[in-house]
DNA sequence: CGAGCAACCTGCATGC
DNA sequence: TGCATGCAGGTTGCTC
């Protein structure tokens, strides 16, 4: 489910219900997320007040008085509100109880993602300190990029969808990005040129805010805090649509695997 | 150091 | 209908 924009989504979702509320009750059904929820966790979060909200990368952080709650999504999690009595169901793993009758559940079939309470502060934390640019930040910008891309080998699709080049470009988008600057995923890093920084800068920008404008893309089953699943899947161009013709030139879309992900491309387009 | 890829899981589509 | 296979939105942490 989780790229950029669907945490975006889920952040703007919850954080109404949560920012200066306080925890009163932690359920944990299920710990073998990712990493084993630690057994701490309730003791640490328990009568905190959340006093902020914040997204870095896919991680959404809540901040207490003292440390953050660290959430990642994985492939499959998801974050609601609901009201209190709501009954879980199978893989609703964890709930917490707000003072003002708010339940946040998360809910992870895969249990690739992760739950952990960092004290103090979260961003000098190993899972966060290593992350690249935030995409809308000032400090990703082309000159950046061209620099970074700087005798790489790897393809420009990895490269983007590294976490130490820029943040939140995942496999949907990075395809899309790639074939609206009409970039062929397999160019060598090291390859691009500036003007072609310039575009991927721009492009990433354009539909990561688009997605989030749209709520989010909607696969299987997306949906956000509230239930409504997002719109920007009628916007993608080719992610998921090998085989079938190029929306500017009608080729048949090609399909290859890079680093292991499927990768769809016009191979008359993208260059 | 970088590159490549196995691993963590369940659900779903497909093919036999 | 049942079973095996392969694939899926992410990221860490191995080995080479």
């Amino acid at each position: 489910m989780p790229e950029l924009p669907e945490v975006e989504t889920t952040l703007q979702g919850i954080t109404p219900y949560i920012v200066q509320q306080q925890v009163q009750r932690i359920i944990i059904r299920e710990s073998r997320l990712r990493w084993p929820i630690s057994p701490q966790l309730k003791t640490l979060l328990k009568q905190q007040t959340v006093l902020t909200t914040k997204r870095r990368g896919k991680y959404l952080l809540l901040q207490t008085e003292t440390g953050t709650l660290l959430i990642h999504l994985g492939m499959s999690g998801r974050l609601r509100i609901l009201l209190t009595k709501t009954q879980p169901q199978k893989h609703d793993h964890v709930d917490i109880y707000f003072s003002n009758q708010t339940l946040l559940r998360y809910t992870d079939p895969r249990r690739f993602g992760a739950l952990l309470f960092v004290p103090g502060h979260p961003l000098q934390h190993p899972l966060l300190d290593h992350l690249g640019p935030e995409p809308f930040s000032t400090l990703f910008n082309p000159n950046y990029l061209y620099a970074k891309a700087n005798r790489k080998t790897l393809p420009v699709k990895q490269f983007i969808m590294d976490n130490t080049t820029v943040v939140g470009v995942g496999n949907i988008y990075a395809t899309e990005v790639l074939f609206l600057t009409k970039i062929h995923p397999c160019t060598p890093a090291g390859q691009l040129n500036k003007r072609q920084c310039h575009r991927l800068v721009k492009t990433i920008q354009q539909v990561l805010s688009r997605a989030i404008q749209a709520g989010g893309t909607t696969l299987k089953d997306f949906v956000n805090s509230h239930g409504k699943p997002g719109y920007f899947q009628q916007h993608l161009q080719v992610y998921g649509r090998g085989g079938r013709p190029c929306p500017l030139c009608q080729t048949p879309l090609q399909e290859t695997r890079i680093s292991n992900r499927n990768t769809v491309y016009c191979p008359v387009c993208q260059h």
